[in-house]
DNA sequence: CTGTTAGCGCTTTCAC
DNA sequence: GTGAAAGCGCTAACAG
């Protein structure tokens, strides 16, 4: 058997009250007592049972984290960053993967809270907002992360990513760019939504007729690139540049435009959106718009270790800025 | 406050220990005492405390994961797969990045048996060896996946990667190619190590002298492709195929290929070592040695689900065979 | 500042 | 079959 709290304290001639209290650092003790069985607790290898602590003070140093699967890059280094982050301040993180399933979801909220997180830091799939909201009524303070639960008033931290669409279509203008093709995600989430808006707003402010032809929608798939790359360079007018702000289909508008055989930038500018180690490594580099996943991450463990340390529920909804990371990959038609 | 069993039993009108039996699924309980007490719990929402239950068992249903990162293609597909399958087993896993760091995977260690995992899946660094076979000797189940340690006795679920190397490269050789550039990982690592053996053992089988040139040993880093590529194609006798063995290195070549102007195949040969869904979109598509990362999470989780149930450690090495994927990116020099 | 004491909610002997 | 009771190891009043 491990080595108790009661075995220190008769190590170390005190009353197990103390030995807590030493090891809990506790203001109301005599600093010598306090090093005295510190040191005893250490000599002996001790550990405290977190089990027996957590039944006593509904504590379990744990966090969750909940993302949609770990393909996507900004949700894995959304789970690298909290891992460390969360390890670091002394907790240890319960990864679920939800699939983006709103059934799953819901299980997985119940065994975390099952589990006694402390907290969760959740990438929602919008469905379970209740089920949420009852965790912070039950003082486990959530944090939604790249994803926001409609009408549910839940802190979350966000990517900028009306303002990024209009910031990466407004670059594209300001090099000559007039026919932007653009390839977004569904309408029913908030980023795509969004990422088109902000693509529109650009077009419009820049006086340009929005011509739906180049505006391709679709899941959030390589597939999906293809399809719409096709459908775009296939155009009587084609775009002489492509916006490709649905991330998961990138690859699938390189292989469109590898098997056509188009050079970019030359017969085509390419603007990407979510940064990937392999965006850089390729050739032309691409460039992107990099909506800042390491930043949501660590402001979503910034709020919930303030959550956590007594703070109370902002709902408040934080926004990270998008960041034009200008590479190899568009042509500037004005001066060739 | 929760229900608890006391809640429970007292709706159902029975002792708080024929509650828990009922529950547990005793096999000494009336089978409708046991119904109806179920029932009530369904109808209070009871849900276990698995502190108290950990408390008293020792078991927490928690499993520990740890791997070096997740940017590698095949530590995502180990933290996924594992994630799915422990919790469709009942557990949750409980992620750590040990960053291939000895210091950082002994804390972790100790941080996983203070939380009571009921088992490990760990990805190790070879370094805390004696560690986990405490956490062995502790009851605690270790499996180690696509590392192991050695010189302890530990289950480890490994990748063939000396006859992948070994396939990889024969089947090169039958392809007609005779000068076979390798780019492959550290000679400490052990799959850096097999890989080698089995490059050269393939060469050697072959009647074919192994000009040390043609090997390139490096850090699993894209840098080390560049290096490596360019130094290889720079040589007076270039190679006619590339075996990129070291997988992190792999968008380095790709890079390095792209700004030399090379078209593959025609002029190079590629071949890469574990798949990625990027591999695949990539125009042409490249031929791979994939080495079976799904499979190895599986067999993992198997035998760790094996080891839970009570099976002894066996001490034996498990082994996931690669498997060749032919694409497009091999030219045929014998009937051009 | 320190010790005594009462549980946290559950499982599990041990009687009946 | 079922109930009573004894803790698992810890923290947090409450006294002193």
């Amino acid at each position: 058997m491990a080595v108790t709290l009661r075995d220190v304290a008769r190590a170390a001639d005190v009353s197990v009250a103390t030995a807590s209290r030493a090891l809990a650092g506790s203001s109301l003790i005599n600093h010598v007592t306090q090093r005295h069985v510190v040191q005893v607790a250490a000599a002996l290898g001790y550990r405290t049972n977190t089990f027996a602590r957590a039944l006593k003070t509904k504590s379990s140093r744990l966090v969750g984290l909940t993302v949609h699967n770990l393909d996507n890059a900004s949700f894995q280094v959304l789970a690298s960053v909290v891992q460390a982050r969360v390890q670091a301040a002394g907790y240890q993180v319960i990864l679920s993967i939800s699939g983006d399933d709103a059934a799953q979801e819901k299980e997985i909220l119940r065994t975390l809270v099952d589990h006694g997180v402390d907290g969760l830091i959740a990438v929602p799939t919008g469905a379970n907002g209740a089920q949420l909201l009852a965790m912070e009524h039950a003082e486990i303070p959530v944090i939604c992360a790249v994803r926001r639960v409609e009408g549910a008033s839940l802190e979350s931290v966000l990517a900028g990513d009306l303002d990024g669409a209009y910031n990466g279509t407004r670059h594209l203008l300001g090099l000559g760019h007039r026919r932007i093709g653009l390839i977004v995600g569904p309408g029913e989430t908030t980023s795509g939504k969004e990422r088109l808006a902000g693509y529109r707003r650009a077009l419009q402010e820049a006086g340009l007729p929005i011509d739906p032809a180049l505006v391709q929608t679709g899941r959030y798939l390589p597939a999906t690139g293809v399809a719409a790359a096709n459908a775009l360079l296939s155009l009587p007018e084609p775009p002489t540049a492509l916006f490709v702000a649905n991330h998961e289909s990138s690859v699938g508008v390189l292989r469109v435009i590898a098997e056509r055989g188009i050079s970019v930038p030359q017969d085509l500018s390419l603007l990407f959106y979510e940064d990937s180690p392999w965006f850089e490594w390729q050739r032309p580099a691409i460039s992107v718009v990099d909506s800042g996943a390491a930043e949501m991450a660590n402001l979503a463990v910034d709020r919930l270790m303030q959550r956590l340390g007594g703070v109370a529920n902002s709902g408040r909804e934080y926004r990270v800025g998008s960041r034009l990371i200008e590479r190899a990959s568009c042509l500037n038609l004005s001066n060739p």
